[in-house]
RNA sequence: GGGCGCUUAGCUCAGUGGUGGAGCGCCGCCCUUACAAGGCGGAGGUCGGAGGUUCGAGCCCUCCAGCGCCCACCA
């Protein structure tokens, strides 16, 4: 715990080969949180930067979607952090009023408690105790992952200053005339006994029935066939409707039919809502469960006739034969009714079609008509939220998200906020004994208008997402004029799944317009669903969830977050499974590991690098490599593409900075003077602590802990984001190397293609091109290191080849002289394989070559490059074509 | 009905008009003192199909097929 207590010792006799992310994540997250990391102050004289989670249900377990969520807003806050903005992640919970009172139903259930039968105050006591005692239990979890939220500003949306701020927004929105009450037909879930609004209504294909049955017409003159998917609901119809261009009802318009069960008789009337074209062309309309039938009833007069309770069965305004029945047992009682009475035209089954669900229970929906239901009237309020996201107030990421979102708001609707529900932020609506209706922030003593004390409260409450939508200011304070509301909004950005783009990110923008006057956020990140490997939802009955706990114990945090910000690319699903993990995990030892050598050569504090005068062909490449790295990651992370950003990391840390830069580095550290050693070892110092912050927002834990021996300051947390260095950008250098790089895979090559051990002494004799020579001669330690060679000639001139492998890398020749050794059967094989990709490669370039039009059009340098490529092919070719002659291959 | 996205190695996916990549999986050799949670090498692709633009197309355009998602008052 030594390096805990601040500066750390540097050097890695602590260190043990196998990195331990269990015996490492907690103890640093209760030290950045003890230290203060995570908190925000306003007006610091640092610009803002601030981001607010969203809020994760008080219902809910930690799942791998939030993990996902929260990871990639770490790695923008993280960052943010390091480049020194005023951060604030401002983390909370939401109420989400239909599920956990479901939940908490549930409980009561099992307990054997009607939840009803206890009364709306003890059933609130139940849920507020459910909250104190699972409320927090998420909290836990996130920061078991490592989020770094300011956590003394925790909020939950029905805290005292939230309720508030719904009250003021609710009660302004009222007096503004943008909310009113109505009595309008909703979309009703009869098993929540609640109303819910469009956005939260799940549209499925289900296969159903189509009837067609018969209306006989009151007068027995004839008859008009109508097509129904709930022939249940014929016991509500009060009219028939056809269009009115339709020409073989023209003469029935106006007539009457008779109700077979009611004996009501309904009226034929004309609408445009009617298309000629499907089934009959003549509907049956009932205005009381469908909102086509209500608006053509609206407009003829019709009767809504009610014939569904809360729980969908059949209600006393239906004929008693079919009262109590539920809504299923009614369609096939109703069926069977018509049959018997030779109504029925025809069935068609199965017959596709689509059905509204309930978001939260699955249930299917009823269009019903119950009582007084409060809307909010959109008109006024989207189009301000177009605006911003066409002028660039707003920006998505990625941005086609734009188009989905202004269409949304086109075709907005009134938004029922009312639910017919307990938990939740009552309507602040009182009514008084003479029917007057008011709406107040603080709760009235008496009428508004009569000063009546006999006053009542709406039963009702308010959509939890109309609270989540003041979210972004009401958590900062809001509707008071709080340092925090002034410093951080609006906030920077929002990261969020594309399911609730519409539910919560649209209604956000608008209200956060006509509240504040200003975007809630300037950018929004979406991003996908995570999915298991084969594409399909994580669900238990498949066997493939993965709990985020499960892996922060078996793997850790670290690995949990590159695997997720690894696959998060903008695409709407993001595949993960546990070997993406596995992975992940590999990668943070292998950050441990090469930690660990570096850290065994290095004296300690800050890392410099010695002054370029004195750089190494190896340095050079290595640096600019490394500053490539940076620009890709920086860029990456700037545009919000994570996958990129955890991608480039992954590839530099790996296959250069290790795979490269540290075994061409061993000759130096392990054989060199003290010079060298000490000049080796401050390069890759220095660019090994560099990466490490790169790497610190998507692997905080990891990089931390290797970080800490560094000496180089209290905390990576804290540490500067890393400066860019463009003039460290040497393509000559990394030409040059790679000339090294192509080398080393040949010699590799060959001694894979004999089976040659790497004990079996190799000596490599090269004739370089002129601009070849001196890497060889820089890179003679490195070169035979990395191709395990226990000689390496630079030849002056040409030689006699008898007896030796040739090979060829870029034009260089290269001599194996293994006489005696070789296997000439298998030397010929090599020989003939490469002759005949190179004969072909040739063939290719040839053939272009000899394109007058490409001559013509093409640029000179593309030309100019063919015509080097070909050369340098041709050559090798006959290069190879000599050997096999003179090992008599034929 | 409208809209968006996808189709590239066995799997999951990157890919900026100029010789097709990664991770995982597979085959082979190696316990080389950072890491066997490793190293090295290898196999494996007419880039969904058909046209077109271009000197040149995985990439740009059109059409087709399949898959996924969103929206919609398909009774």
């Amino acid at each position: 715990m030594r390096e805990v207590e601040g500066r750390a010792a540097p050097g890695r006799a602590d260190m043990s080969p196998a990195y331990d992310p269990l015996a490492t994540e907690a103890r640093w997250y209760a030290e950045w949180e003890r230290r203060g990391y995570f908190g925000a102050r306003p007006n610091s004289g640092r610009p803002p930067f601030c981001v607010v989670i969203p809020p994760p249900n008080i219902t809910g377990r930690l799942h791998v979607g939030h993990a996902l969520n929260n990871t990639l807003q770490d790695i923008v806050v993280r960052r943010r952090r390091m480049q020194g903005y005023e951060t604030l992640w401002l983390p909370g919970t939401d109420h989400a009023g239909i599920a956990t009172q479901v939940v908490v139903q549930r409980e009561l259930a099992r307990e054997g408690v009607d939840w009803r039968a206890l009364g709306r105050e003890a059933f609130l006591e139940r849920v507020w105790a459910w909250k104190e005692r699972y409320g927090g239990e998420i909290v836990e979890q996130l920061k078991a992952l490592g989020f770094s939220c300011d956590w003394s500003r925790l909020r939950f949306t029905m805290d005292e200053g939230l309720a508030r701020a719904v009250r003021v927004a609710f009660v302004r929105l009222y007096e503004d005339g943008l909310i009113y009450r109505g009595e309008r037909i909703i979309n009703w879930c009869p098993r929540d006994t609640t109303a819910l609004s469009d956005s939260e209504v799940e549209h499925r294909e289900v296969e159903g029935e189509l009837v067609t049955f018969r209306y006989e017409l009151a007068d027995g003159s004839g008859h008009i066939d109508v097509a129904t998917t709930r022939v249940e609901t014929m016991l509500g119809d009060t009219g028939v409707a056809v269009h009115p261009d339709d020409s073989r009802y023209r003469h029935l318009v106006g007539r009457r039919v008779r109700h077979p069960f009611t004996g009501r008789l309904l009226p034929v009337v004309a609408d445009e809502a009617v298309d000629p074209d499907f089934g009959t062309g003549a509907v049956k309309v009932t205005p009381a469960h469908d909102p086509t039938d209500f608006e053509i009833g609206q407009r003829h007069g019709l009767e809504a006739v009610n014939i569904l309770t809360a729980e969908a069965t059949i209600s006393d305004a239906a004929p008693e034969e079919f009262r109590g029945l539920d809504r299923y047992a009614a369609r096939k009682r109703v069926l069977h009714r018509l049959e018997e009475l030779g109504l029925v035209v025809k069935v068609e089954r199965p017959y596709l079609h689509s059905v509204g669900h309930c978001y939260r229970c699955g249930a299917e929906i009823e269009p019903w008509i119950s009582g007084q239901q409060w809307f909010v009237a959109v008109d006024r309020l989207k189009g301000p939220a177009k605006e911003a996201a066409l002028d660039g107030r707003l920006s998505f990421f990625p941005a086609r998200w734009v188009h989905a979102f202004t269409q949304w708001l086109d075709d907005l609707r009134d938004w029922n906020i009312s639910r017919q529900l307990w938990w939740g932020h009552r309507i602040p609506v009182w009514y008084c004994r003479d029917g007057h209706e008011f709406a107040a922030v603080e709760d009235p003593e008496a009428c508004r208008v009569c000063g009546s004390r006999e006053i009542e409260q709406d039963p009702d409450v308010l959509d939890t997402w109309f609270s989540s939508q003041l979210w972004p200011f009401s958590t900062l304070g809001w509707p008071e004029r709080t340092e925090d509301l002034e410093f951080f909004y609006p906030t920077s950005v929002l990261v969020t799944g594309y399911e609730i783009l519409y539910l919560w990110v649209a209604r956000m923008v608008m209200s956060g317009l006509y509240f504040m006057g200003e975007v809630p956020f300037r950018d929004v990140v979406i991003h996908g669903l995570v999915r298991d490997p084969q594409g399909r939802k994580m669900s238990k009955s498949l066997g493939n969830v993965i709990d985020p706990l499960d892996v922060v114990r078996t793997h850790g945090a670290d690995a949990l977050r590159f695997a997720l910000a690894r696959q998060a690319t903008g695409s709407q699903e993001i595949p993960l499974g546990m070997e993406y993990i596995e992975a992940a995990r590999r990668f943070a030892n292998k950050v441990w590991n090469a930690g660990r050598l570096v850290l065994s050569t290095y004296e300690g504090g800050a890392p410099e690098l010695p002054p370029p005068e004195r750089w190494t062909l190896t340095d050079r490449w290595l640096l600019s490599r490394h500053q490539a790295c940076f620009e890709e990651v920086d860029r990456a992370l700037e545009e919000y593409r994570f996958s990129d950003a955890a991608q480039a990391l992954h590839r530099f840390f790996w296959s250069e900075f290790a795979d490269w830069g540290l075994e061409a580095a061993k000759p130096r550290l392990y054989e060199g003077s003290e010079g060298e050693r000490r000049h080796a070892s401050s390069v890759l110092a220095w660019v090994l602590e560099r990466t490490l912050r790169l790497l610190h927002p998507i692997m905080p834990f990891v990089t931390e802990e290797v970080w800490q021996r560094f000496g180089a300051g209290p905390s990576i947390m804290v540490a500067p984001w890393p400066e860019p260095h463009p003039e460290h950008r040497d393509l000559e250098a990394e030409a040059r190397f790679g000339f090294a790089e192509a080398l080393v895979a040949e010699v590799r090559r060959f001694r894979k293609a004999h089976g040659l051990a790497d004990r079996v002494p190799l000596t490599v004799r090269v004739l370089p091109l002129d601009h070849q020579r001196s890497v060889l001669l820089e890179l003679g330690a490195e070169i035979q290191r990395l191709a395990t060679v226990a000689s390496l000639e630079v030849l002056e001139g040409p030689v006699d080849p008898a007896g030796s492998a040739r090979l060829s890398v870029d034009g260089a020749q290269v001599l194996v002289p293994l006489a005696g050794v070789l296997d000439v059967e298998v030397e010929r094989a090599r020989i003939r394989r490469r002759l005949e990709e190179v004969e072909a490669e040739a063939a290719r370039s040839e053939r272009k070559l000899a394109n007058e039009q490409f001559l013509a059009r093409a640029p000179a340098e593309v030309v100019e490059r063919e015509r080097e490529k070909l050369a340098a092919l041709k050559e090798e070719a006959a290069a190879l074509a000599a050997q096999l002659e003179e090992l008599g291959g034929g």
